[in-house]
Parts: C-alpha cells; sequence; structure tokens
RNA sequence: UGCGGAAUUGUGUAACGGUAGCACGACAGACUCUGACUCUGUUUGUUGGGGUUCGAAUCCCUAUUCCGCAGCCA
C-alpha cells in the first residue's frame, strides 16, 4: 500500500518522538500543522530542575520536529497566583536558552472563551450547576466501588444557563455553587464523577481583576487553552494521566477548534534533595537556606548562582532521557554534566584555599619573575596569562605533611613537588607553633628547572598549585555540600527537616588567589586548579571576592 | 476494594520477535607540569511463574511490587 512508504523507521528516539512522528504519519491528522507544543507553568513559584526536564521535553520536541513552542502561564487560580514570579519564570526559560518568540499567553486571556464553552455544555445538557457545599461533595463522592450522587444533577437546562449566569454576575457566595460537567457519577475514574469545572472565587486576579468571580477548573480549562493556541502535542506529567479521558471530553464536548494530543511523562526526581513547591518554600521561609537563589537549592536561579550553566543543565536533560517510569538520577550525574561543560570552557587559575606559607630559603629575599601559565590546557586558542613568583609563596595546608606517607605525592621533609608552572622545589622542612600548629613549611629550589621543566629528564610526582605571597587577592571561598543527608529525604513517612545537612555551607574566608582575576565581572566560571570549578558570587564587592563552589573536581587520590 | 500507569546492572536510558547496547558510577591500567582531563580494559541487568515461537526484554496468561487518582489546586 501507498501509505506504507511512509516510513518511521530509524528515529531512535524517546517515546514521545516515537508517537508525534506516528501521529504526523497518520494521514490527514496534522494535515498543514506544525509540531506545536508548549510550557505552562503556574505563576506560583519559582522554576526548578525538574521544570528544566519539562522545558527541555517542551521546546526540544518542538525544536525536533521543526515546530514551535508557546509558553504560557496556567493562571486560573487567583488564590495561589502572583506576578512577581512570571518575570523570573520568563528569566528562567531565557536563560536556559529557549525562546517562545512572540508567543507568550496567559490562560486568563480565554476566560470569555472558555466561558462561553461552558454555556455550550450546558445547552447540550452536559453540565449543570450543582448547590453541595464542599463538604457535602465531598460527603456524596462515594469511594472507589460506590458512585457519587449530586441532588442538582437533572437541574433543568434553563435554570443551570440562568444559574451559571449570575454566578458570573456574582450574585452568590463562595462555595454555593458550582458548575459540573455531567459526565458519570460511578466511573472508577474519580477525575469523571462529574467534576467541578467552574467555582466562585471572589479575589481579585493578578491579571482581570474583579472581571470575574467565577474560574474555570485546570481540567475545563487547560485543553481550552490548548485548543484555542492550535496545540497539536500537550506535553505534561504522569499524574495528569489520569485526566486525559476528560481532556478527551472537553474537546470532543465544546466546539473546540483544535484537537490537540496530551501525552504523559515522568517527572524528575534527583536524591539528596527536594522538589516539591511547598518544601523548597519552607525551606527559605524557615531560614535553612538564604532564599530561592542560596546555591544549595535546586531551583534554576539557586543552580545559576551555584555556577550550573545552561547548557550543562540542558545536556542532563537531554541524557536522563524521557520515559514513563517514575526515577530518581543521582546528583553525581548533574554534577557530572557540569564538569564536563566547564571542563572544556573554564579558565584556569590558582587559588589557594586553606593557605600555609612556603618560604623558599635559597631564593633571594626581594627578587621577583613572571611565568606564563596556560589559560585552559584543553583549549589552546584561550592562550597564557602572567603570574609572579617570589621567596613566599601560599601553598595548600593538605599539600604538606610532616611525614611521609605511602602514596602521598606532595610535601613532606625530603620531597621534591614541582610548583605549578615555576620551579621544583625540594622541602626541607617547617616551623610550628605553641600548639604543633604547621605556620611555615621550608624549601629549596631547583634553578635549573625554571617554568616547572627537568632539563635532566627526571621525574617528579607531584605538582601544587600556589600563589605568590606578595601579589595576591584575598578572597572568601563557599563550599557547598548536599542539603540533605538521607538520599531520599522526603519519601515514605519521613520528615524531610530532619535530613538537613549541618554541614552543607563551609566559607573559608581567608583564601588567597592570585591577580589575574581582578576586575572580572559576572557570570565568570573558574577552575580553581586542583580545586574544583568555582564561579563568582553576586556577594563579591569591589575586592572583597566571594566564590562559590559549584563542583569539586574528581579525586582521584586515594587514602589508604 | 475501583480506575489509570510502571517494572531492563548501583543509577538513568536503548533494543518495537533475531547478538541485551549506551551514558554515569565503581574497579584496574596507560598517559599527565592539575592525583583533573583523555585513553584502554573489567565488573554487574531483562520482577517471579507459566505459555506461543526455530527464536521472547519484546506477544499471551498469571502473580508480585511500586507510583498516581476520592481539591470548589495545577
Amino acid at each position: 500500500m501507498a501509505e506504507d512508504m511512509i516510513t518511521t523507521e530509524g528515529t531512535a528516539g524517546n517515546f514521545i518522538e516515537n508517537f508525534i512522528t506516528e501521529d504526523i504519519a497518520e494521514k490527514g491528522r496534522y494535515e498543514g500543522k506544525t509540531v506545536h507544543t508548549r510550557f505552562p507553568p503556574e505563576p506560583n513559584g519559582y522554576l526548578h530542575i525538574g521544570h528544566a526536564k519539562a522545558i527541555c521535553v517542551d521546546f526540544g520536541m518542538a525544536e525536533k520536529f521543526n515546530g514551535i513552542c508557546n509558553l504560557r502561564m496556567d493562571d486560573t487560580n487567583p488564590t495561589k497566583e502572583d506576578v512577581e514570579y512570571i518575570d523570573a519564570i520568563k528569566e528562567d526559560i531565557r536563560w536556559l536558552g529557549f525562546d517562545w518568540e512572540d508567543r507568550f499567553y496567559f490562560a486568563s486571556d480565554y476566560f470569555e472563551q472558555m466561558y462561553d464553552f461552558a454555556v455550550e455544555l450546558i445547552r447540550k445538557g452536559l453540565a449543570y450547576v450543582c448547590e453541595l457545599t464542599p463538604e457535602e461533595m465531598r460527603a456524596n463522592r462515594g469511594d472507589l466501588t460506590t458512585p457519587a450522587t449530586s441532588p442538582y444533577r437533572d437541574r433543568p437546562i434553563e435554570e443551570s444557563l440562568d444559574l451559571f449566569a449570575r454566578m458570573r454576575s456574582g450574585e452568590f457566595d463562595e462555595g454555593k455553587m458550582t458548575l459540573r460537567a455531567k459526565i458519570d457519577l460511578a466511573s472508577g475514574n474519580f477525575s469523571m464523577r462529574d467534576p467541578v469545572i467552574y467555582r466562585i472565587n471572589k479575589l481579585p486576579h493578578h491579571r482581570t481583576g474583579n472581571e470575574w468571580c467565577i474560574y474555570p477548573m485546570y481540567d475545563f480549562a487547560h485543553p481550552i487553552e490548548d485548543a484555542i493556541e492550535g496545540i497539536t502535542h500537550s506535553l505534561c506529567t504522569l499524574e495528569f494521566e489520569a485526566h486525559r479521558p476528560l481532556y478527551d471530553w472537553v474537546i470532543d464536548n465544546i466546539s473546540a477548534p483544535a484537537k490537540p494530543r496530551q501525552i504523559e511523562f515522568a517527572r524528575l526526581g534527583i536524591n539528596n534533595t527536594v522538589m516539591s513547591k511547598r518544601k523548597l518554600r519552607q525551606l527559605v521561609e524557615d531560614g535553612y537556606v538564604s532564599g530561592w537563589d542560596d546555591p544549595r537549592m535546586p531551583t534554576l536561579c539557586g543552580l545559576r548562582r551555584r555556577g550550573y550553566t545552561p547548557a550543562s543543565i540542558r545536556n542532563f536533560c537531554e541524557k536522563i532521557g524521557v520515559s514513563k517510569t517514575n526515577s530518581v538520577v543521582e546528583y553525581s550525574f548533574l554534577e557530572h554534566c557540569l564538569r564536563d561543560d566547564l571542563n572544556t570552557n573554564a579558565r584556569r587559575v590558582m587559588c589557594v584555599l586553606r593557605p600555609v606559607k612556603l618560604v623558599i630559603t635559597n631564593y633571594p629575599q626581594g627578587q621577583s619573575e613572571t611565568f606564563a601559565v596556560e589559560n585552559n590546557p584543553n583549549k589552546p586558542e584561550d592562550g597564557s596569562r602572567s603570574i609572579t613568583f617570589s621567596r613566599e609563596v601560599w601553598i595548600e595546608a593538605e599539600d604538606f605533611l610532616e611525614e611521609k606517607v605511602k602514596g602521598y605525592n606532595r610535601f613532606y621533609p625530603g620531597n621534591e613537588v614541582r610548583l605549578k608552572s615555576a620551579y621544583i622545589v625540594k622541602c626541607t622542612g617547617c616551623k610550628k607553633d605553641e600548639n604543633g600548629k604547621v605556620v611555615e613549611v621550608y624549601a629549596e629550589y631547583d634553578p635549573a628547572t625554571r617554568g616547572g621543566d627537568t632539563p635532566d629528564g627526571r621525574k617528579v610526582r607531584g605538582t601544587v598549585h600556589w600563589v605568590d605571597a606578595a601579589n595576591c587577592l584575598d578572597a572568601e571561598a563557599r563550599l557547598y555540600d548536599n542539603l540533605f543527608t538521607d538520599p531520599e529525604p522526603d519519601v515514605g513517612e519521613k520528615n524531610f527537616l530532619d535530613y538537613i545537612n549541618p554541614d552543607s555551607l563551609n566559607v573559608l574566608r581567608d583564601c588567597k588567589i592570585e591577580k589575574s582575576v581582578e576586575g572580572a565581572s559576572m557570570p565568570v566560571s573558574y577552575q580553581f586548579m586542583r580545586l574544583g570549578y568555582f564561579c563568582m558570587d553576586k556577594d563579591s564587592k569591589g575586592d572583597a571576592l566571594v566564590f562559590n563552589r559549584s563542583v569539586s573536581l574528581k579525586d582521584g587520590y586515594k587514602k589508604k
């Protein structure tokens, strides 16, 4: 058959991609249409990494099929929504690099049309005004095996028409009446048991003000929003699966301008964190974190401040895939994606987090010289910078041991170590204070190893980072760890607050960093050599530099 | 108890009746002026039980486990 010529072979995509491919191949279904999706957040909070997945799915799927994706605020409930979130949401999506062009919409733009569709349903005998109070409705809902009831179900159409109009005009108090779709009170699917599709709410709406006092419910509004915008594929998360019959019922029973297809996928879970809006809000409001953009938060603004790049997050979303299996991705996978990006793109810089002074006793007092250091060995085109060297340099306290430990390649008396790009030095000892704390380390340099080379070809195992004590900047470094000590702080009966990690933030205030970072402006990420990737924090003021550790380097050193 | 979903190595994800693959992690080694990167190699998997078939992760039956649904939230 000729139709068989249309093949879907070789797509090798996720199941949504396969569905769309089939839909397009189906004759007549989307004739003359391009794939059209939408990302429909409710403006009631900040976006987090879970939303990033949805954004990547919605925009990404459109992109794959050369289609388009709308941004739509799903603002059908004035009690929960606020304008303050709208700009933040747009900023986060733009930051991720997605573009809705001129297609930015509000569900509230369609209130009038939704009202008309509701009237259409009433006229068809498919909706009625119900006077059950919320409590009564709950009592009459039945249970898993017994049907729901409503004494108002057979109210004459004219009466419902009249009451619905009066609901709109504000004649009735909140909770007094609802408009219900007349479907099936005995359905095993509760969302089909004559669902409420309009309720009375007298709070002002952030956009329509007091124009309305009745608002459509999600289940009624969403398919209409999609149909009005010509959405072909309405992608959403798994919990809406049971709502799909209602979604289709609405489309089938109104004069819908289009017939979108809802497809559900699993929402993203990540371990060692929480993702629900309620819990994130609690972390902020109870002061466990400094705000929505605290670098430990899984919010997009938090991840951004932490130093996550748009590329790393998009790549993460691409790599975790899309399926219908509930899953929990390991946080370390997100970190891997960040390292992957920064390893190729971040410039290297030397910074000493916990400084101890190294005195090169045979280097002339007052002398100084400069060395060229490559900015990124993985990206030669990034060139090099020059750094200064003198008799006293800062080294990492943990790079010195008083006694040799097997497998330890750094400073201990008698050992040779390379100061990155400078000289090979031989450790000769240290000075301790009255408490036994090492305050200075001593070494002698080998003038023949200038630049860190070994002309005689000898191997020097250890190479450490350092900073010229006579020419450096002070900096604060904020090191982060998981917000929660339990990988799944919010499953089952657990109270996630019981698992807050008390050591999730570690502030180091007397770090020493090379001069070259002076004047850098945000956003900027560096690799602090041998330590990790750090980004400048917005708390930096003038020469008071603050850096966040975005992620550490993998540590192949095994103590044992 | 009703309805709707889902079960593939430690984690995530492919395989659409024909060699169970990829990525991350882990482990071992090579390389290295970052104990990073890179490279090489290794390890571990189809929820159980039946059936159909030359052949089943895939189709059928059955069992089990997990997730979602009884808001005038989305």
